[in-house]
DNA sequence: CAAACTATATAGTATTACAAGGTAGGTGAG
DNA sequence: CTCACCTACCTTGTAATACTATATAGTTTG
């Protein structure tokens, strides 16, 4: 789907974050599984810059390590910081979902 | 809940426009409304600058009228053209928590 | 009249996603 | 070999947008 861009503000932290809890992975991993779930226009730089970010909070363990095919990739796991904001996003991720539904149900007062 | 201001990025729009979609009404309103529904962080200057940018893009019918209580109100209402936005909004906001919540409920592969 | 509430507005700042482009390793076709 | 292509990471600049802080002003109440 396109034009979600404004939207993904602020949820693409978590989104990332959620991917590396499933398991190690990189940049360019997490890319093209992030256009596969339907998030068309994700770009490679993104990604990074979310990357860089989230290891910038201490939220990840990196680890660089040559890859099978192509340039070396930094790895990167979840840490318990990184955990403990991801169970947090998801709880405000909830709570916003739910008020979006409350109020999409409101009728006029 | 707190905290959930770069969520609410992109979100807002949608929002503001709901409740306008619901009746004719003001800025003011509109604060406490959000406010009361959950959105305890969102301030005035917040709503207001989300309805110019809205009124700016066509989206809303504005008519300046006195108010039994207080300075005179701008009320605003949905034109067609906020209508479709608005459509447009919730169907990208159901492709986003769907998304999501792919996402979420993914094991390892 | 002063405080409190109602109501709108704006200038400045921080965050963040994208656009565009660069660097570089590995592989396969010609 | 070299050119194209895929894999992989990174950076600079820009646009969008929500908040901070503040200003302005009408109304009500003590």
């Amino acid at each position: 789907m396109k034009g979600l861009t404004e939207l993904l503000k602020g949820a693409l932290e978590g989104i990332v974050l959620q991917r590396i809890s499933q398991g190690e992975t990189y940049g360019y991993e997490i890319t093209n599984y992030l256009i596969d779930l339907g998030f068309e226009d994700i770009v490679e730089g993104t990604v990074y810059t979310v990357l860089l970010r989230l290891e910038k909070k201490g939220l990840l363990s990196v680890e660089r390590r040559k890859s099978e095919m192509g340039p070396p990739r930094k790895f990167y796991s979840l840490n318990e910081a990184g955990q403990r904001y991801l169970s947090d996003f998801w709880q405000k991720w909830g709570f916003l979902t739910a008020t979006m539904a409350k109020l999409k149900e409101q009728q006029n007062d």
